[in-house]
DNA sequence: ACAGAACCCATTGACGCCCATAGAAACCCA
DNA sequence: TGGGTTTCTATGGGCGTCAATGGGTTCTGT
């Protein structure tokens, strides 16, 4: 499976669906299910989107965390508010309502990748994030040590700062 | 087997009926038992389900503690109160009243998916848990270390990048 | 016989599928 | 290189199907 880049907005219609870009959908090839999990991002406010195969990542590492332990209960958090949402025949989603309420989406949204994840802001509250963001990086002067080619880790990992 | 996730919320009609939600019940294709075994969680005030495979995991895991320990007595708990439930021809399950009594379910409930498990709640009870456990997960900066993908079973290894 | 559960049928509203169209990007040829 | 043509993505709307629900009837075990 390819990479998430680049972003892109698209219409909400009255229906309530939205075009995922084609140039995300084209990653599905090879997916069992032919859709995405949605969650809302705990960091900003926007929604958090990948394929199966990521998701059943993200329960496998949870079962390498003892059952009924805290750390367990809290981090199921992403796995209950994921909701599994189907492509349709030309490629939309029909995303809950309240999802969009939580992060202001109405009528416009814009898809942004992410590399293995993708997400979906309000148009406007993205381009007031990224400004900032970018400004940041700028002058901190972040730096990011490459991995060496072929050492083939999916690992989301923290490109954290700090 | 895929992995629940998401959550729906449904009615329980006057004869006890529930309609397992259809996204859950795919999930039991290729299991042996068509139904679901559910017990009381004795962690939050809320139902836990799983199909029979699990519990069968469950029992296994059982018998890795010391037989006759206090450990094991205590857990034991968890199969001694599974329930076996059937669907019913349109996928449907009938909860046991004093199961549903015990965790405060009248006329509708909340199905959540867990990954390899799912749980059952009172509509109001599992929103009002949620929302502090999702700012929780804000402040302290949850994070969650990902299994390597397509490591399927074994060890997930506790070294590697921080 | 009785109570509870399983089965069957009907209803409805949401979602998936199909078709049509506009606009943009890709393509082709001169 | 420019203009015309084709292809396809994004979008909109109508319609059929199915999941969820409710109620009646049959079955089963006690």
């Amino acid at each position: 499976m390819g990479v998430f880049t680049g972003t892109q907005t698209n219409k909400v219609d009255k229906k309530g669906r939205v075009s995922v870009p084609k140039t995300f959908r084209a990653l599905f090839e090879g997916e069992g299910f032919q859709g995405v999990f949605v969650f809302p991002s705990f960091r900003q406010p926007a929604l958090e989107a990948c394929a199966e195969s990521f998701m059943e990542r993200i329960v496998d590492s949870l079962e390498d965390l003892p059952m009924f332990s805290d750390e367990q209960d809290d981090l199921s958090i992403i796995v209950e508010s994921a909701q599994r949402l189907s492509f349709d025949t030309e490629g939309r989603i029909i995303i809950p309502e309240d999802f969009l309420g939580e992060v202001g989406i109405k009528d416009e949204i814009t898809f942004v990748g992410r590399g293995r994840t993708f997400q979906m802001w309000a148009p406007k509250t993205y381009k007031d994030t990224r400004k900032p963001a970018f400004e940041r990086a700028r002058t901190r002067g972040l730096t990011l040590k490459l991995r060496r080619p072929s050492d083939s880790r999916g690992d989301a990992g923290s490109g954290g700062e700090g």
